[in-house]
DNA sequence: AGGCTTGCCCGAAGCGTTTCGGCTTGGCAA
DNA sequence: TTGCCAAGCCGAAACGCTTCGGGCAAGCCT
């Protein structure tokens, strides 16, 4: 059905080997024969067979991720949104791209362990890292490269692409502190995210920097919705201890809460509150209809082609160093803070 | 790293030859063999190489479904629900099923052209089909098993499930012309899609059978979303023609935005206009705070098993007959529904 | 006794690739 | 002339599995 290297080689009266060594471009092929052979694979539409690629090489060009089985909806546009930029980033490079979907009462562990033993796949892209994440250590343990969206720690042992969110907690609080403010509020998302933890511990940094401690009331963990933003905000409001004169929104959707329970208070941004938000940029929210805001932003959309470049990197076994990257943020001057009272 | 049947061959005193048909349940294998084989596959840990298998056999085992560039955001959380339920139902039949998003630009019958000469997938889920659709016309010239969700037509020649539409668009107005309404509107989904022209001439049908004609003016098309319901009530509601007295919601959110409009023109359901939808059971339009309405059920979710088992049923060769399906629906009343005036 | 079936088993070939080791050729230095 | 090296090429084995075409007993019939 479809063309071989034996096709190939019959057409251009090589051998199947040197057909193989000219199309991946081994160096003791001569450069006119490499040319004769690319001709030849074009004309005969040659798709080389992952299968036996894999099974001769040990890799078959395919990598993949696993949906965890948690469903939130919520989040699943942000899966799609990820799956799409991450197939296209590696179709880019010539691999391809899967997704698998666990079920949901089985072991994640368990799964990937099905898609390597299946013998299909090179390497994985996972995410939502936790703490000692048993995912990593199983892949490590085959040897099985991967990349990390996200870290599980400051400073872990695997591939990953990050931001800087220990950063951006201290800068969305300096933000604040730099106006006046000393009771700063922090609706983040939910405490089992390692990237929450991190911002959690930028926000404590740069409070105590100022020379100001921490309240633990003023700090609050959550799905990242609209309505955890908005009780949040009238938990704190409405608390014993003195009033935040500024919050700090972990995403777009907890602003819109926040935004929300400030009106419904009938308190003003900023001219009452001041409001800070770091913002992923994921689509869709921008009809939000939400008031300009200061705060950090990053797309969420520039991770997909590190990402990519981190786990070609893994399976070329390049050195570690090479593999952990660090993506930047802007700070956004929107006019949605100002000094207390 | 991982066994293999020459490991299991040896364990057991067998031959590979014997050991893989014991595994494979073919018939010249005794009993006794055949559970020996198995406890020695289990205690080896043993799972097949679908790389090898697909090579031998053309077989692998892995079936997919390429996610249509499109990127429209209000389908995104339904496409994750159908990831899921697919995965899970080819998992429980011993498959893999994986998803790969086509690029943007990019030919979708290139990209299925490329998931089987990468050789590696023996059949495909496909969704959103159209009137004589590319890629089935491909999948079946190269004779590659599929199942489609929906028809392309009334009658396709190739397997599908699909529920009834012209029966649900029938039924729908059957509801509404019972209760003794004569000017029907239907805010029905995209043009493009076919399960939207079935509906339609459903509701055609109906009003025909009924003595009516139908009035194109009481027709409107649009993506599925609160926004197009809304301003598609307000023009039928304010145009030059007698205003309807019921309406029909294609989904639950267009009947979000039809409610909402007749809000907005101080009108009362059912007092001053029925209506009546077909519910396909997404999740999170739960929470969607829709008052009770009548109309038609069938979850999408039910769909999955189905499909799944379609396409095994391709991939074994089973008559035609058997691998088109149609799936039920409900009919519900929940009180949307009163006479005219 | 001869032949036939039935039940169980095996060797070997083959799927399409990569890769190891070795082969030839021509050119150049000794 | 001989020896050597590099450039370019090839055969064969291997990856793990399926499958074709047999083989060998034991049991049955005539």
């Amino acid at each position: 059905m479809s063309a071989t290297l034996k096709d190939i080689a019959a057409r251009t009266g090589l051998s199947v080997t040197q057909v193989s060594r000219a199309l991946n471009d081994h160096d003791d092929v001569s450069a006119d024969t490499k040319i004769r052979v690319r001709e030849a694979a074009t004309t005969l539409n040659y798709r080389p067979n992952l299968s036996a690629r894999k099974l001769a090489s040990g890799r078959s060009g395919i990598v993949g991720l696993v949906l965890p089985p948690q469903d939130r909806t919520p989040r699943d546009s942000m899966f799609v949104q990820m799956v799409r930029g991450l197939s296209s980033a590696f179709s880019r490079r010539g691999r391809l791209f899967v997704l698998h979907a666990a079920e949901e009462g089985e072991d994640v562990v368990a799964v990937h362990r099905r898609l390597i033993d299946g013998g299909s796949l090179d390497g994985f892209v996972l995410i939502e890292p936790e703490h000692d994440d048993p995912r990593v250590a199983y892949l490590q343990r085959r040897g099985v490269p991967l990349v990390m969206h996200g870290r599980g720690s400051l400073t872990p042992d695997y591939p990953y692409f990050d931001i800087d969110n220990v950063a951006v907690g201290a800068e969305l609080t300096g933000m604040l502190l730099r106006a006046g403010h000393r009771r700063i509020g922090f609706v983040n998302g939910l405490a089992s995210m390692c990237y929450v933890a991190h911002r959690r511990v930028g926000w404590e940094r740069a409070l105590r920097e100022a020379g100001i401690a921490a309240d633990p009331a003023l700090h609050e963990h959550g799905p990242m919705t609209e309505s955890v933003g908005a009780l949040a905000t009238l938990r704190m409001m409405n608390g014993d201890t003195p009033r935040p004169t500024a919050l700090i929104a972990g995403n777009m959707l907890i602003a819109k809460g926040i935004y929300n329970a400030l009106s419904m208070l009938g308190l003003k941004v900023p001219g009452d509150v001041s409001v800070v938000v770091h913002d992923d940029m994921l689509p869709g929210e921008d009809l939000m209809a939400l008031p300009p805001t200061s705060g950090t932003r990053s797309p969420l959309a520039q991770s997909w082609e590190p990402l990519a470049q981190g786990l070609i990197g893994a399976i070329e076994r390049r050195p570690m160093t090479e593999l952990q990257r660090m993506g930047g943020f802007e700070i956004v001057e929107a006019g949605s803070v100002a000094p207390p009272d």
